[in-house]
Order: C-alpha cells, then structure tokens, then sequence
DNA sequence: GTCAAATAATGACTTAGGTCATTTTGGTGG
DNA sequence: CCACCAAAATGACCTAAGTCATTATTTGAC
C-alpha cells in the first residue's frame, strides 16, 4: 500500500516542517501557509491531515503521552508518593525541553478535555496512568485507602493541573509545590487535635 | 464628565447585545460585526473596548466573580468544608443558569490563567476567596492544620478546576464529586493502617 | 462662542484560517 | 496497457478577526 505510506510520509513531513517552525518563530506567527510551503504541499493539503491549525499540537501532545506507558512501566519502585512524583519529574523533563511547543499545546489539551469533559484526550490518560499506578500499589499492599483509587487519580489530576495552570514555569518551582501538595493530600488537612465546631 | 459616561454606556451596550446574541445563537455563531450592527455602532469601536472578541468573555466572567465577595461574606455558618463547599454551590448556581456563554467564557478564564501563571484574573480570585474563608476559620479555632492556608486553598483549586474539566455539565454530578474530593484532602488518602513500604 | 488639543468612532483594508469544486494520482480488474 | 474508481492534492475563494489612517466629538482655555 503506497498510499498509506505516503500518508504517513506527509504527515511526518508537516509535523517536522511545523515543530522546527514553531521553535522558530513561536506557534502563533507560525502560518498555515508558512508550513505547507516549508513542505512543497498546497495549503489545502494540510486541511486534509489536522482538521484546524491547532489541531497539529494536540497530536504533538498526543505523541509524547504515548511515552506515559513507558515512564509508568519503568519506574515501579520506591512509595506510591514517590512513584508519582517521579511520573510527573518525567513529564516535565520533556515539556521544558520543548516548552515554547508545549505550551500552547497545553493550552490546546485543556480546551479540547474542557469540550470532551474529560471523557477522552490527554488528560484521561493522565489519569489512567495514576489510577495503574495507585492499582499496582494496593497490590502489593503499598498504598491503602479507604477511597477508591479513580477518585484518589482525580485529586492528583486536580493538583497537576493546577500546578501547571497557575505555576510560573520553572521547573524546580513546579516540582516542589506538586511534591508538597501530594504530601498534604496523602496524610490531609486536618491537624489531628482539630475539632470541627458546627 | 460626558466622556467617561459615555464610554461606560457604550460598553455597557456592547456586553448587553453580546450577550444577548451569544444566547441566542452560541458564542462561536456570533461575529464582532453582528454584535455591533445590533448596538448600532461600527465594528471598529467594538475593538476599542475590547481588545479582542474573547476578551469580552473574560470581563463577564470577571463580573460574576465579583459576586465571590458577597457569598463569601453572607456565608460564616458551618464547617470549614461546608463554607468551602457553599462557595462552589452559588459559583455553580450562576454558572449554569447561563451556562452557554459560561462554559467557553471558563475557556477563557483558563486560557488566560495559563498565560499570566495564575497571578491575575479569576481563578486567582477565587483561590484568595478560599484562603479569605480558610483564614477567618482559623481565627475561630473551626480549621487547624500544619498547611498554610495558602497551600491548601491550592489544592483546593486544583480540584476545583479539575472537576470543571473533567466532568459531565451536570449539577448534581459536579458537586457530589467535589463535596466527596474535598472529604478526600480533608482527612488524607492514606488509611491508618496502611505502612507504606519503600 | 470659538478654537485647538485630546479622545473616540469609523469603515476600508489586511491577514489568515478554513472550504470546496476540480484535478491529479495510486490502485485494481480486464 | 488501458480504463476506471477511490482517495488525495490543489488553490481560488470565502469569511471573520483585527488594524489603522481618517473623521467626528468632547473638553477646557480664552
């Protein structure tokens, strides 16, 4: 099949004409035309392979989640706490190194999850990645909750997002606030010698 | 001073037929021209108010949150997580009774979020009126913990956003999720008789 | 009231994303 | 080798956001 691997080809071909593009001159002074000219492809060309202009960073997130399997896979010692830190100092190595790419392609991850509430895309496999995680913890009688481990991946999703939402991007700062922030979730908020008054 | 109370009604024009238009027909369906057609203006004037079109989203969401400061402050009964747990109730209250325009406005909120790091705009406003709630509980000896308010009105955000993200537009389903998330960092994930091991 | 400076309104124009009818190319059967 | 069909490439065209030089309005000074 030719054609199939011509497709390929082609859409290889605007994917590197794009990313080398964007690292450039940044993803918003990037033009559509820009880069079919870059690759010696009508215009139109690239309307048949990303159905909108920002539809080529959600595949480029798309790709380097697929590295999420083998993070998780690798990586299968130390506490619960520490197995997830170490999922998210992995996925940041990787977006700082792009990070004028993956940044707008953020942008583009939480609009599309915000339009599938979540139902598909990156994020859920974010979230997925935790919950195998969490399951592979209780397993082995590392981590105990008396909650589900869905709903502990959601609180851990929670506190990744809004790290990365509302965190100037340095990376250290980051990491540091993210570790802190699942400590406090894992042991809670409350002071033991708390009374809750009504 | 004629000027400064022209310009206030003139925006005041625009929002109303913005968002009467938006109503009717989605956010996406209306252009710039339809809405100042409908004000009776020419189109370029609606780029003096606005710099852009969705920056009309973002001052309406800025004008709800406004109402923060009211809830927050009609309501001092409960728990700490009962109050927080209010808080969420009236946001989504008004949030769903307009839900069409609220839902990409909050793409907005967060686009807009990522872009200053979280140091300005809604979402920064919301986490100052959680620390503000947080705050008043430890003056009353209702919260005690070893987190400063600040972190945990953070992970509180977190879970927060996540849930807007993440979950079906359904009343019901967004607070019951949130209500169990915030039991969830209250009183930890971890089970008292879970050892973690290394 | 008149004039000049400051501010606001205007709409023709530019730009860039996205569409689509048409053309070209790859694949298949005779 | 040709004929034919399905799929992919093409680029003229359309639409809508956003710009900006020009025009109109407000204001304050005299």
């Amino acid at each position: 099949m030719l054609r199939e691997a011509n497709k390929k080809k082609t859409k290889e071909l605007i994917m590197k004409n794009a990313i080398q593009l964007f690292k450039q001159k940044g993803y918003q002074n990037v033009t559509v035309a820009e880069i079919t000219t870059a690759c010696g492809i009508a215009k139109g060309t690239f309307f048949n392979y990303f159905q909108k202009k920002e539809h080529i960073l959600l595949y480029l997130a798309d790709s380097y989640m697929e590295l999420l399997h083998k993070i998780v896979q690798r990586n299968q010692v130390g506490t619960m706490k520490e197995q997830v830190l170490h999922i998210f100092r992995e996925l940041f190595s990787i977006y700082f190194k792009q990070i004028d790419i993956l940044h707008p392609a953020f942008e583009e991850t939480i609009k599309s999850a915000i339009r599938s509430n979540g139902a598909s895309g990156n994020i859920s496999k974010l979230r997925e990645a935790i919950c195998y995680v969490l399951e592979q913890g209780m397993e082995k009688k590392a981590f105990r909750s008396k909650w589900k481990v869905a709903e502990c991946a959601d609180v851990i999703v929670g506190i990744f997002l809004n790290v990365l939402i509302c965190t100037p991007l340095e990376e250290e700062k980051l990491m540091k606030k993210l570790a802190q922030q699942l400590e406090m979730v894992w042991g809670g908020f409350i002071h033991e010698s708390t009374k809750e008054i009504s």
